[in-house]
DNA sequence: GTCTATATTAGGATAGAC
DNA sequence: GTCTATCCTAATATAGAC
């Protein structure tokens, strides 16, 4: 029986409320562990923004590593913008979007970056989940850069998996060498300025 | 008096013999620091590895800051090839040479890229060595693309300072998914494409 | 210079009252 | 569902013997 089906019966019963403390627990873990990261972020940091004792956080979230993957998972479903695969719109617009999304919304960057570099360890519980990302990303838009190629709009000798592997490690180094000096680096310039090399002008 | 000075009394002393004490310590702190980043990796894993107690490695180091800025002063001068400004052969032999010696050395990269994004955080011990870095290395490229500018092999639209952020973000981002997932990412090879996009061909 | 013993603090997690 | 009290473990660091 999930928590939907129940919501149905009850829609702003005890459950309603349930959830909702739940995303409020989450908004702050993400806080949290985007300042200090996974291990350096405790669950009494959370207490403290939340206003609630650190024991009744594991109510909602019987270990650290639950916190972790609901975070993960708010990330993908509330906090960022992508809407699935990257190929309605076209690739250069989708990821130019995205990334000026991203600079907007604080700790967001910040969220991701940390935990990725973290997640290398792989006896770390978001391992698997930045293993995947990074996968899925770099098929997303090997894709995206094929599109383009049937369109003429790749220069030759620009081979479509090594530019996706290529824009998504481009795009996490802006967002590293942002989070150290905004200011210094423009990401979606810089973006920008990588679609002009790779493509063809549309005329 | 320094170390150095003392050292020409007393080559074989026991001042040589603590010096190589410390290297012993700062090479294990390298690698656990690299496994489970700073705030992951403890004293007792470092004495662990090199078979002291842990209250031994206080005497050589006080604080585990002094730990990581010792490593971090290791990793530029003992692990790393870097020769300085990468002026002399020029950027593209100078970075693909670094890139391909760096994935050689077992735990070079790991331990810079956990070290860089756990570094984020500004009260974090290692936050002005990475941003002192991130500012060298893009002032170092910018200038060795102007170089190439000069030659008149950048491409028209390149800008040096964008090529510049550019190539350091794309670089640790390839790093990155190296970590995460060895095989399915050509560090080397993915720079080479990025200077073949930006330069023109030599003839 | 290296050790044992220990102080101190903090983190994750459990038990159980309310 | 939220709390207090508590356990257990681990981490940095100190004191002092040898």
């Amino acid at each position: 029986m999930t928590t939907e089906e129940l919501g149905q019966r009850r829609p702003r019963g005890p459950y309603a409320k349930s959830a909702e403390r739940r995303e409020t627990i989450v908004a702050a873990a993400s806080q949290v562990f985007a300042s200090h990261g996974y291990r350096g972020g405790s669950f009494q940091d959370v207490a403290n923004v939340v206003g609630m004792s650190q024991t009744s956080l594991l109510h909602y979230f019987p270990t650290k590593r639950d916190l972790l993957l609901a975070v993960l998972e708010y990330r993908d479903t509330k906090l960022v913008n992508e809407s699935g695969v990257p190929l309605d719109e076209g690739i250069v617009c989708e990821v130019l979007a995205q990334s000026e999304y991203n600079v907007g919304v604080p700790g967001l960057i910040e969220l991701y970056t940390v935990l990725a570099s973290e997640s290398i360890s792989p006896d770390h519980p978001g391992h698997a989940y930045f293993v995947a990302r990074f996968g899925n990303l770099r098929a997303g838009y090997a894709e995206g850069f094929r599109a383009l190629a049937s369109e003429g709009r790749l220069r030759p000798g620009v081979d479509p998996d090594v530019a996706a592997a290529s824009l998504v490690a481009l795009w996490d180094g802006l967002q590293l060498q942002w989070l150290m000096a905004p200011g210094e680096v423009d990401v979606p310039a810089a973006l920008r300025a990588y679609f002009d090399q790779v493509l063809t002008p549309t005329p």
